[in-house]
RNA sequence: CGGGGUGUAGCUCAGUAUGGUUAGAGUACUUGGUUUGGGACCAAGGGGCCGAAGGUUCGAGUCCUUUCACCCCGACCA
């Protein structure tokens, strides 16, 4: 992509209602912009990014054996009258009527769809299992949105959900999903933590989180330190204890309740965590609610076991940056920058500065590199400012010291600027990308 | 859903206590010129139903009533 002919409306200063770097730097990036409390729309940018972890996603997805579909967004209240959830969500999902005045949901999740998607379809034993998901809009007309994308109403979630003949098997397919998160998340650049968790209010036994660590996240995680032991504090104290104690006392309260020391023997750790997955085990809390049955191998009508497997993708648009930011603004995963190399033109009057990065622009392209080509009329510092908000991993500086032959690598999340002998620089960032 | 706050230019905000020229600044934008390695400088411009509706008044951004929206703290949540 051209700077010239890109949409990327970025600003000095961040709209005076963001509090978070990644409320602040996506915005003042131009990656996305407010429509509504809790609404945001995706610029060309943050289109990107969302499309790149929806890629490694499905990818991963994919590989493990699950099908992807794709639900209605609005659903009949019938669906969710069944199930009893239209009472237990309540005020959680929004409710509309058609021209009928027919009422309908716009779906905060999936249970009862899927579950009824499968109902007299897969009808035997040797049709399980089957894993089917989907990456779709969801909507949770949450009390209080905040934080930018990273607890809007409108948000984007792949949402997983698995069907058994047995509670073995299920469980295969529980520590299978798990093994693939990991996958993914590890491929995303995040450091994570897989924690014991509570399954709230969607019900069921067995279940964890999946945290990018963050200082801003709003969960308090207990970590070892050399063991992949985690749980999330939640799940330690009642909800009563928690309100009334601040980090400090937590730590007291720790230590009467559970040991210091990991069962492994390593000091264990408190981290805040930002929850972008949670894998649970339903059971046959819906299959039995919806009478989802199958056969048996004695011919026995049995509901199908089930579990739920949830990533929350808008989500990680900004836990990686929360993760991933410096006082200069967003610093991209290889795997989730928009564009991995900005090749800069300092002084787009300069013919041989503009012919040799129009050059580097389509040998990058025709390798298959996500590249910016820089070629808009700002001066040097503008363009190196407006580079560091918008987090190219790499930008290579064409610019003064082109009359010697090189040009700069400037690496973004080490500041780290190295001359490279210009017939030379593709290599350089060829390596560099890997 | 409880408590608090804010709505004035694309963005950040003055102006509102005490009503009174043509509603301001910075930034962003347009044009011309000078600049050209870290968000440049000079000059000239464009851009506002002062969130909305009603009311008081000779006169309302400013006072009164109603309403909508957004934000913050809490309770709740991928």
């Amino acid at each position: 992509m051209r700077r010239s002919r890109a949409f990327i409306p970025t600003t000095k200063e961040a709209p005076s209602d963001a509090t978070l770097p990644s409320h602040k730097f996506l915005i003042r990036g131009g990656f996305i912009n407010q429509q509504g409390a809790g609404l945001y729309n995706f610029m060309p940018l943050g289109k990107i990014v969302l499309e790149k972890i929806r890629a490694v996603v499905k990818e991963e997805l994919d590989n493990a054996g699950c099908n992807e579909v794709q639900l209605s967004f609005v659903t009949p209240i019938g669906l969710w009258e069944r199930s009893g959830r239209s009472e237990a969500m309540g005020k959680e999902m929004l409710r509309i009527k058609d021209r009928h005045e027919n009422e309908f949901v716009l779906s905060p999740t999936n249970e009862e769809a899927m579950v009824e998607l499968v109902k007299n379809r897969a009808t035997s034993y040797k049709d399980l299992p089957l894993n089917l998901y989907q990456i779709n809009t969801k909507f949770r007309d949450e009390a209080r949105p905040r934080y930018g994308l990273l607890r809007g109403r409108e948000f984007l979630m792949k949402d997983g959900y698995s069907f058994h003949s047995s509670q073995e098997d299920m469980i295969r397919e529980f520590d299978l999903m798990e093994a693939t998160y990991k996958k993914i998340f590890t491929r995303l650049g995040l450091d994570f933590r897989v924690v014991a968790a509570d399954s709230g209010a969607i019900g069921g036994e067995g279940s964890k989180e999946f945290h990018v660590l963050a200082n801003s996240g709003e969960d308090t995680l207990v970590v070892c330190e050399a063991c992949d032991y985690g749980a999330n504090i939640e799940t330690i104290f009642d909800a009563e204890q928690t309100d009334a104690l601040n980090e400090k006392s937590y730590e007291e309260l720790m230590e009467s309740k559970i040991s210091k020391r990991c069962s492994c023997g390593a000091e264990l750790h408190f981290k805040k965590g930002i929850e972008v997955g949670h894998i649970f085990q339903l059971g046959t809390k819906y299959s039995a609610a919806l009478e989802a049955h199958f056969n048996d191998e004695n011919g026995r009508a049995k509901p199908f076991e089930m579990a739920t497997f949830g990533i929350g993708v808008s989500r990680l648009v900004a836990a990686i940056i929360e993760q991933n930011h410096d006082e200069d603004g967003c610093i991209w995963t290889k795997a989730t920058a928009p564009y991995v190399v900005n090749i800069m033109i300092s002084n787009i009057k300069d013919a041989s500065q503009v012919k040799l990065g129009e050059e580097l622009y389509e040998k990058l392209k025709a390798s298959h590199v996500d590249v910016m080509l820089d070629d808009s009329k700002e001066r040097f510092g503008f363009k190196m400012k407006d580079a560091e908000l918008i987090g190219f991993p790499y930008t290579i500086i064409i610019g003064k010291e082109l009359e010697n032959g090189l040009v700069q690598v400037y690496e973004r999340r080490t500041k780290e600027n190295i001359s490279v002998e210009m017939n030379a620089v593709y290599n350089k960032i060829m390596e560099l990308i890997k």
